[in-house]
DNA sequence: AAGCACCGCAACCGCTCGATG
DNA sequence: CCATCGAGCGGTTGCGGTGCT
């Protein structure tokens, strides 16, 4: 628990705060070459001056390939708010559940948009009374019913406590809520998941999808989750144009000079000579831009320049 | 047009859990 | 069995954008 916890990102020297493109690119490149089995070590392998906590939740909920970017839909907020009726914050457990999402933006979305919406439609509820089925709320929840819409009660246990607060706090120990789990069948859209994946390992065949999943095969195994449908492959071409992987093998340890020797392309010789780290940067160009990005956008041809990128567009081709 | 307030999102922080020696 | 370490989770914060006065 915590025992002998090194410091993570207390570090001195270390990036803080938004990202850079260019730091994303090298987070990308590097994963998908090297994959991400150590999140300790991979920022200085991959020449980032972040922590490694910092590049896991970077990746993890903002440059993953298989994310969903942009609005809920209609049927993803619904889930959430009957997951969360029947997990309370347990946000890795719903973004299990809905493939795409992170439990980060889960728990954003939550938070901004309907924790107020499910508690004014709890409190129109105390005040009209019975109401269409349409809003979930605390005080509506999804039947144990192979039919969807069907709304007989018998979690009246995981349930009723809702209107303690939006927290989500639920009074049943996670055991408790184990059982009620077993016995019960969320009314799930058809997202192609089982309430099982609540509680126990997410199932292969979700991986790509999985969030953070922390039981996933994905979550820490090298190279990472190269799956049959090739999701992960989607990703930057990198792969297929060596090219670039000998660009990043080049600048390799770059911003980490010191650590150069250390990187697994330590052959490749980053640093300049003046022994400037170069915050990261090697050889910059009269733009301050990395020759080696410039590189990376020529090859992929993903962006009209790194300034105007936009990880979305990435994984959106 | 400028200033202010609010909102949403990305990132950070600290704790807990699980694995390993 | 215990100590240590790394990863993951949930809560919180800070910043940027947007709308309102």
């Amino acid at each position: 628990m915590g025992k002998g916890r090194a410091p993570c990102c207390a570090k001195v020297g270390l990036n803080r705060g938004s990202w850079t493109p260019e730091e994303d690119m090298r987070l990308i490149a590097y994963i998908q070459k090297y994959g991400h089995a150590n999140w300790r070590a991979l920022p200085k392998q991959a020449g980032l001056l972040r922590c490694g906590k910092s590049c896991r939740l970077r990746w993890i909920n903002y440059l993953r390939p298989d994310l969903k970017r942009g609005n809920f839909t209609v049927e993803e907020e619904e889930t959430l708010i009957k997951l969360h009726n029947m997990l309370g914050n347990k946000w890795s457990k719903i973004a299990a559940c809905l493939p795409g999402r992170t439990d980060n933006e889960i728990k954003n979305v939550w938070n901004t948009h309907l924790k107020k919406r499910v508690a004014a439609s709890a409190g129109e509820q105390k005040k009209g009374g019975a109401k269409g089925k349409k809003k979930t709320t605390c005080v509506d929840v999804p039947a144990p019913s192979p039919s969807p819409s069907s709304s007989t009660t018998t979690t009246t246990t995981t349930t009723t406590n809702c209107s303690s607060g939006e927290s989500g706090e639920q009074s049943n120990t996670s055991k408790e809520l184990e059982l009620e789990l077993e016995k019960i069948e969320i009314p799930m859209l058809d997202l192609g998941f089982d309430l099982d994946m609540l509680l126990d390992a997410v199932p292969d065949t979700h991986c790509p999808a999985i969030s953070s999943a922390p039981t996933s095969p994905c979550s820490s195994a090298s190279p990472p989750c190269v799956v049959d449908d090739g999701v992960l492959l989607d990703l930057p071409e990198i792969d297929s144009v060596p090219e670039l992987w000998s660009i990043m093998d080049g600048e390799g340890g770059a911003g980490a000079c010191a650590e150069a020797a250390q990187a697994p392309w330590s052959n490749a010789a980053p640093c300049q000579g003046d022994g400037t780290e170069a915050s990261g940067a090697t050889a910059d160009d009269e733009d301050g831009k990395e020759w080696w990005l410039e590189d990376l956008e020529k090859e992929l041809g993903l962006w009209g320049s790194i300034e105007d990128y936009d990880h979305k567009a990435i994984f959106a081709i």
